[in-house]
DNA sequence: TCAAAAGTGTTAATAGTACACCCATGA
DNA sequence: TCATGGGTGTACTATTAACACTTTTGA
Protein backbone atom coordinates (compact mmCIF):
# COMPACT_ATOMS: atom_id res chain seq x y z
CA UNK A 1 0.00 0.00 0.00
CA UNK A 2 2.63 2.54 0.92
CA UNK A 3 4.44 1.57 -2.61
CA UNK A 4 1.61 3.01 -4.45
CA UNK A 5 1.47 6.50 -2.39
CA UNK A 6 4.59 8.10 -4.35
CA UNK A 7 2.26 8.06 -7.02
CA UNK A 8 0.06 10.77 -8.47
CA UNK A 9 -3.97 10.43 -8.75
CA UNK A 10 -6.38 11.53 -11.14
CA UNK A 11 -9.80 12.18 -11.98
CA UNK A 12 -11.11 9.48 -14.17
CA UNK A 13 -14.34 10.43 -16.22
CA UNK A 14 -16.54 7.72 -18.04
CA UNK A 15 -18.07 9.23 -21.73
CA UNK A 16 -20.99 7.37 -23.29
CA UNK A 17 -21.97 7.36 -26.75
CA UNK A 18 -25.30 6.70 -27.12
CA UNK A 19 -26.34 5.69 -30.53
CA UNK A 20 -30.10 5.45 -31.42
CA UNK A 21 -31.54 4.79 -35.13
CA UNK A 22 -34.03 7.73 -35.76
CA UNK A 23 -35.57 9.07 -38.76
CA UNK A 24 -33.77 6.50 -40.88
CA UNK A 25 -30.27 7.78 -39.48
CA UNK A 26 -27.61 6.44 -36.87
CA UNK A 27 -28.15 9.45 -34.63
CA UNK A 28 -26.09 10.02 -31.08
CA UNK A 29 -27.60 11.71 -28.37
CA UNK A 30 -25.56 15.21 -26.72
CA UNK A 31 -26.43 17.73 -24.45
CA UNK A 32 -24.24 21.28 -23.36
CA UNK A 33 -21.96 20.68 -21.12
CA UNK A 34 -23.50 22.16 -17.25
CA UNK A 35 -20.00 22.74 -15.96
CA UNK A 36 -16.75 24.92 -16.80
CA UNK A 37 -14.57 24.76 -18.62
CA UNK A 38 -16.09 24.53 -21.16
CA UNK A 39 -19.62 24.94 -20.05
CA UNK A 40 -22.21 25.01 -22.79
CA UNK A 41 -20.25 23.70 -25.21
CA UNK A 42 -21.43 20.54 -26.88
CA UNK A 43 -20.97 17.46 -25.33
CA UNK A 44 -21.03 13.16 -25.21
CA UNK A 45 -23.06 12.31 -22.16
CA UNK A 46 -20.90 11.97 -18.99
CA UNK A 47 -19.59 11.76 -15.73
CA UNK A 48 -16.75 10.97 -13.01
CA UNK A 49 -16.21 7.39 -11.58
CA UNK A 50 -17.20 7.30 -8.29
CA UNK A 51 -14.72 5.57 -4.94
CA UNK A 52 -17.65 2.86 -4.52
CA UNK A 53 -18.41 1.81 -8.48
CA UNK A 54 -16.48 -0.19 -11.21
CA UNK A 55 -15.97 1.96 -14.39
CA UNK A 56 -18.68 -0.34 -15.82
CA UNK A 57 -20.66 0.29 -13.28
CA UNK A 58 -20.34 4.22 -13.27
CA UNK A 59 -21.03 4.01 -17.28
CA UNK A 60 -24.31 2.28 -16.83
CA UNK A 61 -24.83 4.66 -14.27
CA UNK A 62 -24.78 7.60 -16.46
CA UNK A 63 -26.90 5.81 -19.22
CA UNK A 64 -29.33 5.52 -16.71
CA UNK A 65 -29.50 8.84 -15.56
CA UNK A 66 -29.91 10.36 -19.00
CA UNK A 67 -31.94 7.35 -20.15
CA UNK A 68 -33.47 5.31 -17.73
CA UNK A 69 -32.10 2.44 -19.63
CA UNK A 70 -30.65 -0.51 -17.74
CA UNK A 71 -29.63 -3.30 -19.86
CA UNK A 72 -28.54 -2.28 -22.71
CA UNK A 73 -25.86 -3.31 -25.23
CA UNK A 74 -22.72 -0.88 -23.85
CA UNK A 75 -19.06 -1.91 -24.87
CA UNK A 76 -16.30 -0.38 -23.77
CA UNK A 77 -14.36 1.46 -26.82
CA UNK A 78 -11.36 2.96 -25.48
CA UNK A 79 -9.64 5.20 -23.04
CA UNK A 80 -8.28 8.58 -23.66
CA UNK A 81 -5.52 10.15 -21.53
CA UNK A 82 -3.99 13.21 -23.40
CA UNK A 83 -2.59 15.06 -20.55
CA UNK A 84 -4.03 18.30 -21.29
CA UNK A 85 -7.26 17.17 -23.55
CA UNK A 86 -9.32 18.64 -20.75
CA UNK A 87 -7.99 22.01 -20.60
CA UNK A 88 -9.65 22.78 -17.10
CA UNK A 89 -7.82 19.68 -15.39
CA UNK A 90 -6.08 16.53 -15.53
CA UNK A 91 -8.89 13.91 -16.40
CA UNK A 92 -8.41 10.24 -18.01
CA UNK A 93 -11.68 9.06 -19.70
CA UNK A 94 -12.75 6.21 -20.16
CA UNK A 95 -15.33 6.42 -23.15
CA UNK A 96 -18.41 3.59 -23.71
CA UNK A 97 -20.81 3.22 -26.53
CA UNK A 98 -24.21 2.11 -26.34
CA UNK A 99 -26.99 1.20 -28.40
CA UNK A 100 -30.27 1.71 -27.53
CA UNK A 101 -33.91 1.57 -29.22
CA UNK A 102 -35.36 5.42 -29.36
CA UNK A 103 -38.31 4.26 -28.56
CA UNK A 104 -37.93 3.07 -25.67
CA UNK A 105 -35.87 5.70 -23.78
CA UNK A 106 -37.18 8.29 -21.66
CA UNK A 107 -37.17 11.35 -23.22
CA UNK A 108 -38.33 13.53 -20.60
CA UNK A 109 -35.00 12.44 -18.40
CA UNK A 110 -33.00 13.70 -21.61
CA UNK A 111 -34.83 16.71 -22.15
CA UNK A 112 -34.16 17.33 -18.21
CA UNK A 113 -30.33 17.09 -19.05
CA UNK A 114 -30.62 19.45 -22.27
CA UNK A 115 -29.92 16.30 -24.46
CA UNK A 116 -30.75 16.15 -28.19
CA UNK A 117 -29.98 13.91 -30.86
CA UNK A 118 -27.54 15.02 -33.88
CA UNK A 119 -26.82 12.88 -36.61
CA UNK A 120 -23.71 11.13 -36.91
CA UNK A 121 -22.84 12.18 -40.04
CA UNK A 122 -22.78 15.88 -39.80
CA UNK A 123 -21.64 15.85 -36.10
CA UNK A 124 -21.70 19.74 -34.95
CA UNK A 125 -18.38 20.21 -33.19
CA UNK A 126 -18.19 18.93 -29.92
CA UNK A 127 -15.71 19.95 -26.65
CA UNK A 128 -12.30 18.58 -25.85
CA UNK A 129 -11.54 15.22 -27.99
CA UNK A 130 -15.20 14.26 -28.41
CA UNK A 131 -15.74 14.09 -31.93
CA UNK A 132 -12.59 11.63 -32.04
CA UNK A 133 -14.11 9.33 -29.83
CA UNK A 134 -17.48 9.30 -31.73
CA UNK A 135 -15.33 8.43 -35.22
CA UNK A 136 -13.75 5.56 -33.35
CA UNK A 137 -16.67 4.15 -31.89
CA UNK A 138 -18.58 4.41 -35.33
CA UNK A 139 -15.80 2.18 -36.96
CA UNK A 140 -15.96 0.03 -34.46
CA UNK A 141 -20.05 -0.60 -35.23
CA UNK A 142 -19.11 -0.76 -38.56
CA UNK A 143 -16.79 -3.68 -37.96
CA UNK A 144 -19.00 -5.69 -35.42
CA UNK A 145 -22.02 -5.33 -37.26
CA UNK A 146 -20.42 -7.06 -40.39
CA UNK A 147 -20.31 -10.11 -37.45
CA UNK A 148 -22.77 -9.64 -35.01
CA UNK A 149 -26.65 -9.22 -35.00
CA UNK A 150 -25.90 -5.43 -32.73
CA UNK A 151 -28.88 -3.87 -35.17
CA UNK A 152 -31.34 -5.88 -32.80
CA UNK A 153 -30.40 -3.23 -30.12
CA UNK A 154 -31.03 0.01 -32.13
CA UNK A 155 -34.52 -1.41 -33.67
CA UNK A 156 -37.86 -1.94 -32.75
CA UNK A 157 -39.20 -4.95 -31.77
CA UNK A 158 -41.06 -5.39 -35.31
CA UNK A 159 -39.17 -3.94 -38.20
CA UNK A 160 -39.14 -3.95 -41.83
CA UNK A 161 -36.70 -5.52 -44.20
CA UNK A 162 -36.20 -1.90 -45.76
CA UNK A 163 -35.70 -0.42 -42.37
CA UNK A 164 -33.41 -2.86 -41.25
CA UNK A 165 -31.13 -2.05 -44.91
CA UNK A 166 -31.46 1.51 -44.19
CA UNK A 167 -29.74 1.14 -40.95
CA UNK A 168 -26.75 -1.21 -42.07
CA UNK A 169 -26.30 1.49 -44.79
CA UNK A 170 -26.06 4.47 -42.13
CA UNK A 171 -23.88 2.16 -40.02
CA UNK A 172 -21.92 1.20 -43.15
CA UNK A 173 -22.09 4.22 -44.91
CA UNK A 174 -22.35 2.52 -48.12
CA UNK A 175 -25.14 1.84 -50.42
CA UNK A 176 -26.53 -2.08 -50.64
CA UNK A 177 -27.63 -3.84 -53.24
CA UNK A 178 -31.55 -4.66 -52.31
CA UNK A 179 -31.63 -8.65 -53.49
CA UNK A 180 -27.70 -9.10 -51.78
CA UNK A 181 -28.85 -7.76 -48.24
CA UNK A 182 -32.12 -9.72 -48.24
CA UNK A 183 -30.46 -13.14 -49.28
CA UNK A 184 -27.75 -12.62 -46.30
CA UNK A 185 -30.20 -11.95 -44.28
CA UNK A 186 -32.19 -14.51 -45.23
CA UNK A 187 -29.73 -17.18 -44.14
CA UNK A 188 -28.95 -15.24 -40.19
CA UNK A 189 -31.18 -17.33 -38.24
CA UNK A 190 -30.94 -14.77 -35.89
CA UNK A 191 -33.62 -12.49 -37.78
CA UNK A 192 -37.18 -14.29 -38.54
CA UNK A 193 -40.18 -13.25 -40.61
CA UNK A 194 -43.89 -12.46 -38.38
CA UNK A 195 -46.97 -12.54 -39.84
CA UNK A 196 -47.61 -8.52 -39.35
CA UNK A 197 -47.11 -5.96 -42.01
CA UNK A 198 -46.31 -2.84 -41.93
CA UNK A 199 -49.44 -0.65 -43.02
CA UNK A 200 -47.53 3.10 -43.92
CA UNK A 201 -46.69 1.88 -47.52
CA UNK A 202 -48.90 0.98 -50.38
CA UNK A 203 -48.41 -2.59 -50.76
CA UNK A 204 -47.36 -3.18 -46.72
CA UNK A 205 -44.11 -4.82 -45.70
CA UNK A 206 -43.64 -7.43 -44.46
CA UNK A 207 -42.59 -7.11 -40.17
CA UNK A 208 -39.95 -8.93 -39.28
CA UNK A 209 -38.10 -9.57 -35.75
CA UNK A 210 -34.85 -10.49 -33.76
CA UNK A 211 -35.20 -13.90 -31.96
CA UNK B 1 -12.89 23.51 -12.59
CA UNK B 2 -14.43 23.88 -8.51
CA UNK B 3 -17.05 21.34 -10.46
CA UNK B 4 -14.58 18.78 -10.30
CA UNK B 5 -13.59 18.89 -6.94
CA UNK B 6 -16.21 16.84 -5.59
CA UNK B 7 -15.09 13.89 -7.24
CA UNK B 8 -12.49 11.43 -6.28
CA UNK B 9 -9.35 10.91 -7.77
CA UNK B 10 -7.65 7.68 -8.62
CA UNK B 11 -4.59 5.21 -9.10
CA UNK B 12 -4.14 4.89 -12.60
CA UNK B 13 -1.89 2.10 -13.68
CA UNK B 14 -0.54 0.76 -16.91
CA UNK B 15 -0.15 -2.74 -17.73
CA UNK B 16 2.22 -3.65 -20.89
CA UNK B 17 1.54 -7.49 -22.23
CA UNK B 18 5.17 -7.52 -23.81
CA UNK B 19 5.05 -10.37 -26.68
CA UNK B 20 7.93 -12.05 -28.16
CA UNK B 21 8.36 -15.40 -30.40
CA UNK B 22 10.38 -17.15 -28.77
CA UNK B 23 11.76 -20.88 -29.14
CA UNK B 24 8.85 -21.06 -31.93
CA UNK B 25 6.24 -20.41 -29.71
CA UNK B 26 4.10 -17.07 -28.55
CA UNK B 27 5.25 -16.13 -25.14
CA UNK B 28 4.74 -12.97 -22.95
CA UNK B 29 7.34 -11.12 -20.41
CA UNK B 30 6.14 -10.91 -16.35
CA UNK B 31 8.42 -10.96 -13.52
CA UNK B 32 7.22 -11.11 -9.86
CA UNK B 33 5.54 -7.87 -8.57
CA UNK B 34 8.14 -6.33 -6.44
CA UNK B 35 5.79 -4.44 -4.03
CA UNK B 36 2.82 -5.38 -1.56
CA UNK B 37 0.16 -6.58 -1.89
CA UNK B 38 0.74 -9.53 -4.26
CA UNK B 39 5.12 -8.96 -3.66
CA UNK B 40 6.41 -11.88 -5.23
CA UNK B 41 3.68 -12.85 -7.06
CA UNK B 42 3.61 -13.34 -11.08
CA UNK B 43 2.61 -10.03 -12.73
CA UNK B 44 2.10 -8.42 -16.20
CA UNK B 45 5.05 -5.25 -16.70
CA UNK B 46 3.27 -2.32 -15.61
CA UNK B 47 3.65 0.96 -13.46
CA UNK B 48 1.75 3.70 -12.29
CA UNK B 49 0.84 6.89 -14.61
CA UNK B 50 2.44 9.92 -13.72
CA UNK B 51 1.34 13.65 -13.71
CA UNK B 52 3.36 14.86 -16.70
CA UNK B 53 2.58 12.18 -18.88
CA UNK B 54 -0.19 11.09 -21.48
CA UNK B 55 -1.70 7.49 -20.38
CA UNK B 56 0.07 6.24 -23.92
CA UNK B 57 3.69 8.22 -23.05
CA UNK B 58 3.76 5.86 -19.55
CA UNK B 59 3.14 2.65 -21.64
CA UNK B 60 6.14 3.81 -24.18
CA UNK B 61 8.04 4.48 -20.72
CA UNK B 62 7.07 1.15 -18.86
CA UNK B 63 7.82 -0.88 -22.01
CA UNK B 64 10.91 0.98 -22.48
CA UNK B 65 12.40 0.77 -18.55
CA UNK B 66 12.20 -3.64 -19.05
CA UNK B 67 13.22 -3.90 -22.68
CA UNK B 68 15.47 -0.67 -23.82
CA UNK B 69 12.79 -0.68 -26.85
CA UNK B 70 11.24 2.62 -28.21
CA UNK B 71 9.03 2.43 -31.50
CA UNK B 72 7.70 -0.70 -30.80
CA UNK B 73 4.40 -1.83 -31.71
CA UNK B 74 1.63 -1.25 -29.24
CA UNK B 75 -1.44 -0.62 -28.96
CA UNK B 76 -4.00 0.05 -26.32
CA UNK B 77 -6.18 -3.03 -25.72
CA UNK B 78 -8.77 -1.98 -22.64
CA UNK B 79 -9.13 -0.62 -19.08
CA UNK B 80 -9.77 -2.40 -16.42
CA UNK B 81 -11.44 -0.96 -13.19
CA UNK B 82 -13.42 -3.45 -10.72
CA UNK B 83 -13.22 -2.12 -7.85
CA UNK B 84 -11.70 -4.51 -6.06
CA UNK B 85 -9.46 -5.66 -8.46
CA UNK B 86 -5.87 -4.62 -6.77
CA UNK B 87 -6.84 -6.13 -3.13
CA UNK B 88 -4.23 -3.22 -1.86
CA UNK B 89 -6.17 0.42 -3.04
CA UNK B 90 -8.01 0.81 -5.35
CA UNK B 91 -6.28 1.10 -9.16
CA UNK B 92 -7.84 1.54 -12.49
CA UNK B 93 -5.22 -0.58 -14.87
CA UNK B 94 -5.32 0.58 -18.62
CA UNK B 95 -4.04 -2.15 -20.75
CA UNK B 96 -1.52 -2.15 -23.53
CA UNK B 97 -0.19 -5.29 -25.50
CA UNK B 98 3.25 -4.69 -27.57
CA UNK B 99 5.07 -7.15 -30.07
CA UNK B 100 8.57 -7.24 -30.13
CA UNK B 101 11.53 -8.97 -31.65
CA UNK B 102 13.11 -11.18 -28.86
CA UNK B 103 16.44 -10.47 -30.59
CA UNK B 104 16.66 -6.50 -30.13
CA UNK B 105 15.85 -6.24 -26.60
CA UNK B 106 17.90 -5.69 -23.76
CA UNK B 107 17.81 -8.59 -22.45
CA UNK B 108 20.03 -7.18 -19.24
CA UNK B 109 17.20 -4.52 -18.68
CA UNK B 110 14.57 -7.55 -18.25
CA UNK B 111 17.38 -9.87 -15.92
CA UNK B 112 17.86 -6.61 -13.80
CA UNK B 113 13.83 -6.49 -13.19
CA UNK B 114 13.79 -10.50 -13.03
CA UNK B 115 11.73 -10.77 -15.91
CA UNK B 116 11.11 -14.11 -17.91
CA UNK B 117 8.92 -15.21 -20.86
CA UNK B 118 6.23 -17.81 -20.62
CA UNK B 119 4.56 -19.90 -22.95
CA UNK B 120 0.95 -18.01 -23.78
CA UNK B 121 -0.46 -21.58 -24.27
CA UNK B 122 0.78 -22.59 -20.84
CA UNK B 123 0.46 -19.03 -18.70
CA UNK B 124 0.95 -19.71 -15.10
CA UNK B 125 -1.40 -18.11 -12.74
CA UNK B 126 -0.71 -14.44 -12.69
CA UNK B 127 -1.82 -11.38 -9.66
CA UNK B 128 -4.99 -9.81 -9.99
CA UNK B 129 -6.71 -9.64 -13.45
CA UNK B 130 -3.46 -10.39 -15.44
CA UNK B 131 -4.85 -13.91 -16.85
CA UNK B 132 -7.84 -12.11 -18.25
CA UNK B 133 -5.99 -9.48 -19.40
CA UNK B 134 -3.50 -11.76 -21.59
CA UNK B 135 -6.41 -13.79 -22.88
CA UNK B 136 -8.10 -10.46 -24.16
CA UNK B 137 -4.97 -9.32 -25.81
CA UNK B 138 -4.27 -12.47 -27.08
CA UNK B 139 -7.87 -12.52 -28.92
CA UNK B 140 -6.88 -9.12 -30.48
CA UNK B 141 -3.69 -10.32 -31.63
CA UNK B 142 -5.80 -13.15 -33.72
CA UNK B 143 -8.17 -11.10 -34.98
CA UNK B 144 -5.51 -8.65 -36.01
CA UNK B 145 -3.25 -10.87 -38.11
CA UNK B 146 -5.54 -11.89 -39.76
CA UNK B 147 -5.75 -8.33 -41.65
CA UNK B 148 -2.65 -6.96 -41.06
CA UNK B 149 1.21 -8.00 -41.17
CA UNK B 150 1.92 -7.16 -37.27
CA UNK B 151 4.01 -10.47 -37.72
CA UNK B 152 6.84 -7.88 -38.79
CA UNK B 153 6.79 -7.51 -35.50
CA UNK B 154 7.97 -10.49 -33.96
CA UNK B 155 10.26 -12.41 -36.57
CA UNK B 156 13.55 -11.26 -36.83
CA UNK B 157 14.85 -9.49 -40.36
CA UNK B 158 15.12 -12.55 -42.85
CA UNK B 159 12.69 -15.96 -41.79
CA UNK B 160 11.96 -18.87 -43.24
CA UNK B 161 8.27 -19.32 -44.05
CA UNK B 162 8.16 -22.48 -42.08
CA UNK B 163 8.79 -19.82 -39.19
CA UNK B 164 6.55 -17.40 -40.53
CA UNK B 165 3.73 -20.14 -40.73
CA UNK B 166 4.61 -21.22 -37.02
CA UNK B 167 3.92 -17.60 -35.74
CA UNK B 168 0.68 -17.50 -37.29
CA UNK B 169 -0.49 -20.97 -35.85
CA UNK B 170 0.90 -19.95 -32.67
CA UNK B 171 -1.50 -16.55 -32.43
CA UNK B 172 -4.18 -18.64 -34.34
CA UNK B 173 -4.16 -21.98 -32.15
CA UNK B 174 -4.96 -23.67 -35.49
CA UNK B 175 -3.23 -25.81 -37.64
CA UNK B 176 -2.53 -24.10 -41.24
CA UNK B 177 -2.34 -25.88 -44.86
CA UNK B 178 1.38 -25.46 -46.04
CA UNK B 179 0.61 -25.08 -49.31
CA UNK B 180 -2.61 -22.73 -49.04
CA UNK B 181 -0.50 -20.33 -46.01
CA UNK B 182 2.49 -20.35 -48.87
CA UNK B 183 0.12 -18.94 -51.65
CA UNK B 184 -2.00 -16.83 -49.54
CA UNK B 185 1.55 -15.19 -48.24
CA UNK B 186 2.26 -14.98 -51.68
CA UNK B 187 0.14 -12.86 -52.68
CA UNK B 188 0.87 -9.98 -49.83
CA UNK B 189 2.90 -7.59 -51.56
CA UNK B 190 4.28 -6.81 -48.04
CA UNK B 191 6.40 -10.42 -47.93
CA UNK B 192 8.88 -10.83 -50.01
CA UNK B 193 11.97 -13.34 -50.73
CA UNK B 194 15.82 -13.01 -50.88
CA UNK B 195 18.64 -14.35 -52.27
CA UNK B 196 19.54 -15.45 -48.98
CA UNK B 197 19.31 -18.97 -47.76
CA UNK B 198 18.62 -20.36 -43.74
CA UNK B 199 21.29 -22.66 -43.44
CA UNK B 200 19.83 -24.90 -40.20
CA UNK B 201 17.80 -27.56 -42.04
CA UNK B 202 19.41 -30.24 -44.97
CA UNK B 203 17.75 -28.53 -47.90
CA UNK B 204 18.24 -25.03 -46.74
CA UNK B 205 14.94 -22.67 -46.96
CA UNK B 206 14.71 -19.65 -48.86
CA UNK B 207 14.68 -16.24 -46.32
CA UNK B 208 11.71 -14.06 -46.53
CA UNK B 209 11.67 -10.28 -45.33
CA UNK B 210 8.66 -7.76 -44.65
CA UNK B 211 9.18 -4.88 -47.49
C1' DT C 1 21.03 -44.11 -48.47
C1' DC C 2 17.99 -42.06 -45.80
C1' DA C 3 15.92 -38.90 -42.58
C1' DA C 4 14.28 -34.30 -42.28
C1' DA C 5 12.48 -30.21 -43.74
C1' DA C 6 11.51 -27.53 -48.24
C1' DG C 7 8.87 -26.86 -51.89
C1' DT C 8 4.98 -27.18 -55.24
C1' DG C 9 -0.95 -27.30 -58.25
C1' DT C 10 -5.40 -28.61 -58.88
C1' DT C 11 -10.11 -29.09 -57.77
C1' DA C 12 -14.27 -28.16 -55.15
C1' DA C 13 -17.04 -25.40 -52.27
C1' DT C 14 -18.45 -21.15 -50.52
C1' DA C 15 -19.16 -16.35 -50.33
C1' DG C 16 -19.70 -12.18 -52.51
C1' DT C 17 -21.06 -9.11 -56.37
C1' DA C 18 -23.61 -7.32 -60.26
C1' DC C 19 -27.78 -6.62 -62.29
C1' DA C 20 -33.77 -5.47 -63.79
C1' DC C 21 -38.27 -6.47 -63.57
C1' DC C 22 -43.04 -7.62 -61.68
C1' DC C 23 -46.34 -7.07 -57.56
C1' DA C 24 -49.78 -5.22 -54.43
C1' DT C 25 -52.18 -1.49 -52.93
C1' DG C 26 -54.17 3.16 -51.51
C1' DA C 27 -55.02 7.40 -53.26
C1' DT D 1 -54.89 4.06 -63.30
C1' DC D 2 -50.88 5.02 -61.53
C1' DA D 3 -47.33 6.17 -58.26
C1' DT D 4 -44.98 4.06 -54.48
C1' DG D 5 -42.39 1.03 -52.10
C1' DG D 6 -42.21 -4.35 -51.73
C1' DG D 7 -40.56 -8.27 -53.41
C1' DT D 8 -37.84 -11.71 -56.25
C1' DG D 9 -33.39 -15.05 -59.23
C1' DT D 10 -29.47 -15.94 -61.91
C1' DA D 11 -24.81 -15.69 -63.59
C1' DC D 12 -20.18 -14.42 -62.64
C1' DT D 13 -16.13 -13.70 -59.79
C1' DA D 14 -13.24 -14.13 -55.91
C1' DT D 15 -11.93 -16.41 -51.91
C1' DT D 16 -11.19 -20.26 -49.18
C1' DA D 17 -10.55 -25.15 -48.21
C1' DA D 18 -9.09 -29.82 -49.09
C1' DC D 19 -5.63 -32.73 -50.45
C1' DA D 20 -0.05 -35.72 -51.51
C1' DC D 21 3.97 -36.11 -53.58
C1' DT D 22 8.85 -34.73 -55.11
C1' DT D 23 13.27 -32.28 -54.00
C1' DT D 24 17.48 -31.28 -51.67
C1' DT D 25 21.17 -32.31 -48.82
C1' DG D 26 23.90 -33.27 -44.47
C1' DA D 27 24.77 -36.95 -41.62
Amino acid sequence: MTAYQSHPKFYVSVDCIIFGFKDSRLQVLIHQRPYEPGMGELSLIGGFVQSEESVDSSAKRILKEFTGLNNVYMQQLATYGEVERDPGERVISIVYYALINVDNYDAHLSDIHNAKWVDVDNLPTLCFDHNDMVQQARHMIGETIKSEPIGSNLLPRYFTLSLLQTLYESILGTSIDKRNFRRSISEKDYIQATDKRDRSSRRGAILYRFK
